[in-house]
DNA sequence: ATTGGACCCTACCCTTACGTGAGGGTAGAG
DNA sequence: CTCTACCCTCACGTAAGGGTAGGGTCCAAT
């Protein structure tokens, strides 16, 4: 009977960037390079957001340490949205997966150069330290 | 007698760039900032950088991965410097010591956050590998 | 019905650390 | 001289937001 329930389980922005941690003009701007789907509107304007968005946007944040362009995680999350349809070719899923492992190879590129950047951190602070004598 | 070697150890800006491994427009803008004082020049207004020059850009590269802002990289370096004279009142001296702590807190601070980046970029490398299955 | 406070909207300029030309001069070997 | 490799100064462009202005919306309490 109870079949109408709309605007449940519907965020705004303020509430999503709560549970996000990112500010809202950070949420605004994944929205402009189309980073983040547009959401639904209220009646007046007010972004409403999905649970889906943000589970999107945690997992933006899960890659930002790794320095990818927003381009490129948007690249990143539309090719493994799509591997997830199970309606594909096996070429098309072929083509995706290569895709996605490119984008492993990046990843890993990536976290190199972070260790790194960890190890000659560490270098100046002990250099640092010691000079502080 | 050959006491006129003038122009023997200073370097143009290519060789600089190129014995740093930073770009030209990287040093020039070094120059624009205060980071880096500004060069000698020749007649015809080449930029003529010593070995000292060389090994400033040496040291600002170490603490790129920090992360710091030009700025702090400039004060940072100009409290070094300053510690480094022999010719100063004991209270300048600890004052300068303080900033230097301060500095040595922050770089810390900002290795312990390069390590947590690296954790969470080796988590989701690892989780895109697992979908690629 | 109105009001008040909390929240949201767009538009636009600001920031950092350079990249990328355009247009033109310099160093020095041949 | 001339050639080639370098170098110079503007000066605008970029990524990923921060911050502010000026104004509308939501909704609970009056």
């Amino acid at each position: 009977m109870t079949e109408a329930r709309t605007p449940i389980d519907l965020l705004q922005i303020g509430d999503v960037a709560d549970r996000t941690g990112l500010s809202l003009r950070t949420i605004r701007h994944y929205e402009e390079v189309g980073l983040l789907p547009e959401p639904q509107r209220s009646s007046g304007g007010f972004r409403l957001y999905t649970q889906e968005a943000i589970e999107r946007l945690l997992l933006i944040k899960r890659m930002k340490p790794l320095d990818f362009t927003l381009d490129e995680m948007r690249d990143l999350i539309d090719v493994r949205d799509q591997l997830a349809s199970p309606r594909l070719s096996r070429a098309a899923r072929a083509d995706l997966t290569q895709r996605l492992r490119t984008y492993h190879a990046l990843v890993e590129h990536s976290l190199a150069g972070l260790r790194e950047r960890a190890a000659s951190a560490e270098a100046f602070a002990r250099q640092l330290g010691d000079e502080i004598d």
